[in-house]
DNA sequence: AACCACCCATGACGTTTGTCATGCCGCCCC
DNA sequence: GGGGCGGCATGACAAACGTCATGGGTGGTT
């Protein structure tokens, strides 16, 4: 028996995804949770042989657990299929990457192929991550940009990154140049559909 | 035996539903289907007795669906929990409102309810669905608003909807007064978090 | 008939944004 | 040790944005 875990927010998802996964004769789902800081205290408690995660979780991203969660088999299993979460995935060293619209065949597979010490990714993800290629974005431009995302102002921004307002300017011009957009809305449109942000 | 159709575009959440349901004696997943606009068909063809929708879909969306299927038992399963969703929905006709993260029970409960004629919503949605009340946006506020989402600039939305740049303005001047934003990317944030896009 | 809400437009005004040039600092790398 | 890059800042300018006053048209209500 290949014993999982399921860390998803949405109770519903998480529970289908856990009786999913209980029809197959051999995988077994050992807990459940809710959110995304308490998933390393879940995996010390009941030592599951495959941890599946969702990136948007309350209290911690999935992203970070993978982090923390080095040398256990990870698979994340996620809304979206920004190509910059496929990247940092991978940095994280997780074992597998799915998009949520996949068939179902293709999750029990996926963690099967991880238990057999594979690493699987949605083939798709793979390409556009590579045609899309890395953030252009420095540390401080996405910052900036991510506080901008909401529609907050300029000074709103410069107070809370405790920079000049010029300087704000200057890195939201730079990241508007980079992401090839016409205006800040735009910039971020664009950066968060690639999971830049 | 209740017949329930589930209809939801992403493979894993749609499945993990359904396996959910039939996990229950008294209850029985008859159809399952990925996009709006083939919801209709598939009710004509297997007769179900509830069907659950997913507002986000493609081919239509679930509110539209819920439109036509009035007389049907529908009940909305959505991921958020906007007030205007609600409110759309109940013009729909609809006989229950669940989000994705109530617990897994919540939503059998609704279904065993919808069945027996009740009408089940969230409770906490009910509330903020009051205190919030409908849109005050009106219907060009609301399209201008929707074409201003993701950055597009006044001569765009102009263009787009065969308006003067001035006029454009005006609407967005007024609709971020409504919103009580500060420009047009707060108001977009607002709108939307309210369900009135 | 008077009223009101909404639609559409114009013109004018002040503010915010986006761009560009320029400068200084620290860091890393060849 | 001289580039190159990133962080931070200033100042100046043009473009875009948000507001306001004003006016005309339609349709529905009282």
């Amino acid at each position: 028996m290949i014993r999982v875990l399921v860390a998803d927010d949405q109770d519903l998802v998480r529970g289908g995804l856990a009786a999913l996964l209980s029809l197959e004769d051999d995988i077994e789902v050992v807990a459940e949770v809710g959110r995304g800081d308490q998933v390393e205290a879940a995996v010390a408690g009941h030592r599951p042989d495959v941890v599946l995660l969702d990136i948007e979780m309350p209290g911690m991203s999935g992203l970070e657990v993978a982090e923390r969660l080095r040398g256990q088999r990870v698979v994340i299993v996620t809304t979206f299929g920004r190509p910059g979460y496929l990247a940092r995935a991978l940095e994280a060293g997780v074992s597998g990457f799915v998009v949520k619209d996949a068939p179902v065949a293709e999750l029990t597979a996926a963690v099967r192929r991880v238990m057999a010490g594979e690493t699987v990714i949605d083939p798709k993800l793979a390409v556009s991550a590579l045609t899309v290629g890395p953030s252009p974005l420095t540390q401080r431009e996405t910052e900036v940009l991510r506080a901008a995302a909401g529609g907050a102002t300029v000074a709103d921004i410069a107070r809370r990154l405790f920079l000049t307002e010029g300087t704000v300017r200057n890195y939201l011009s730079s990241a508007i140049g980079k992401t090839g957009a016409r205006n800040r809305a735009e910039a971020v449109r664009v950066a968060d559909s690639r999971g830049w942000l």
